[in-house]
DNA sequence: AATGAATGAGGATTCATTCAT
DNA sequence: TATGAATGAATCCTCATTCAT
């Protein structure tokens, strides 16, 4: 039985896009590499010829989509001069690729967080650098007195990434609409009137 | 060998206690019946007498849990008057609470949440009721007029649960050093402040 | 689909007398868990609820063949009174051994001595037994003057057992006719008479 | 991507060559096709281009083995007149082959000699021619009288190979210092005087 | 009420070998 | 001639669950 033949870097792209798509539907403990094998028209020896184990090929797969995040992230960073805007565009982004894939995150969550040697890897960096951009934003906050000092920025992420994993989960389940709108002005609202130093600044909200 | 013969409820109770010692250590997939009942010093085949499934068993633990936590709030619930201070009681009951039992958390997440069935589930219930208060009180301050009307409270309620949660992890994973009190004190300065009406109150924070 | 209940001790008993049938016939390799287990007419399950590794079961196969091996070979030991007795007793008795079960005594020196760990086995040690009580007998020999002192009694006993397997081995592929009475006549006669002080003793052979 | 081009005899020897140390590295079980190939620079089809199946490279090997110890005992053989020189320079000769490659002779041991259609092999023939000389030395002696006649001469040939061997592999796991002349010295004491016919020779041993 | 023996259904991974290009 | 992609057939082991006693 002949499967199509393509060259390796098709293959693997193949492999880890159908993997992405699998990894997103069943999590990582029900992932089968058979039935990935099954889906990429292939036997599981060729996913095995591609990727030393399940585990290195779920890696992979999180690796290329933090990439991915991280590419389309980056163009419209600069693009918003002030704090509230930069914070707002970095949380709908946050908002919309946690929406995308859940599962990926919550195996990241999962799986690869929990793992003792995760701070020794590519995904830790990636991840770190994602989540790093909030965090350097609300840093320069602080130290330019825009932003109070009483709040750790680390606790301040996890509010913000913390409340979109669970809004996302809500929504998995229909029990919440989910408005990316909503979501996103909310935590906006209430990190950056939280945390700003000044007088109220009425102009945000609403 | 006939083990300790024990009434019903009894063994129903050493089987759910223990069951909650070992999920917390291992997590729900490395949750083996073999070693719950070891631990029991009763067969599996006992362990069967009693739960149809891991599952059903699993959800129990989860109940239980839940009960406890959930008596051991209310005491506590009526004994702060103004807002920021119940709020304050409740995010630090809820450190408190994720602290002591992290892997609990997150079995209820990832395990139980995403089941389709989840909603009419009593672990549904006792989660809610648990939240629910967190979301009363909210809600409350924002009928009186002391919390702004911009921003759900669910989403609020995942803000807090959320970041308690991701907070947990990190200290699990030796990342950060997860003072209950910083913790506490940040999300509720972030969500107070954030929501809270009128001019700054600028008694609160510090 | 039930099997024959039978209790631990039976079916440990049975497992290890299967298995060592299996071994001889196929060598450790080609040993499958799962044919031992159709021969018992239990499920693999079964033979991993007793042993938790092939290599473990496998192992306790030896482990029980030299106890066997062993025990049938002590009560003739101290019948014989003099050396040369003692030498062809012990020799004949190897001999034997090895005929009876040339691929367990294969499946040893191939599988089992090769492991870094081998010396700190109990294989090791039932093994240095058996071959020791024709180490002892021959340093003894050497002690009392009988024997000349001019080679090692290790290389000795490397050139009985050597020569028992080697001639075992041939006789499997019906090479020779491996009689065990010349096997036994022909190893004892150059051991003795080529250790032998003194003048020739034309007493023994022939 | 084109492999380097080479003679088909070049390309045979370059695998046989490679084959043979990786052989000795790691046993046949352990053998890897992909592993050579890596090794030779070329793909995996192409040592299937010049040998069928693994086994036959692997016979190919031991040919060439013994075709090369065979070569090299030749010039010597005739060099000695005397019995005893020869056999101990016969014996030597085994010893610094076996120790030279121990893995390679026992898997001739172990995957060669099994085999029901070792007899009618090339192995079996060079083996033979191999071991043919020390046996023939020894059928000499015979009938000249100088050995006696009550003992076959394949079995003292299997105490000379099989004491080796078994020196040789007790080496490889450190558990003797098996040195050459010692091992040598000893066989050919044993042997020589547990075998020749006259008065005792004390000239030989020391 | 309790158990001890037993298992069905996986489940990740390996490797000698093939074949279209 | 040479290859690079692909694979079929194993292989050891796991674990929630059952059932006769």
């Amino acid at each position: 039985m002949t499967g199509v033949r393509l060259k390796p870097d098709q293959r693997v792209a193949g492999l880890v896009a159908a993997s992405r798509t699998l990894l997103a539907e069943v999590g990582y403990e029900r992932f089968l590499p058979a039935e990935l094998a099954r889906r990429c028209g292939v036997s599981e020896a060729t996913v095995y010829r591609y990727f030393p184990t399940k585990r290195e090929l779920l890696v992979r797969v999180a690796e290329d989509w933090f990439e991915e995040v991280f590419v389309a992230l980056e163009p419209g960073v600069t693009e918003h001069e002030d704090t509230y805007e930069r914070l707002h565009y970095l949380v709908r982004y946050a908002v919309e690729v946690v929406r995308s894939e859940p599962t990926l995150t919550r195996y990241i969550f999962n799986e690869l967080r929990p793992d003792p040697e995760f701070r020794s890897t590519a995904i830790y960096r990636l991840n770190r650098r994602f989540t790093g951009v909030v965090v350097a934003l609300m840093r320069d906050a602080v130290a330019r007195g825009e932003f109070r000092n009483d709040v750790r920025v680390e606790l301040l992420r996890d509010m913000i990434f913390g409340a979109i994993e669970h809004q996302a989960w809500a929504y998995l389940r229909s029990e919440g609409d989910f408005s990316t709108e909503d979501t996103t002005d909310g935590i906006t609202r209430v990190v950056y009137r939280g945390m700003a130093a000044g007088p109220p600044d009425d102009r945000r909200p609403r």
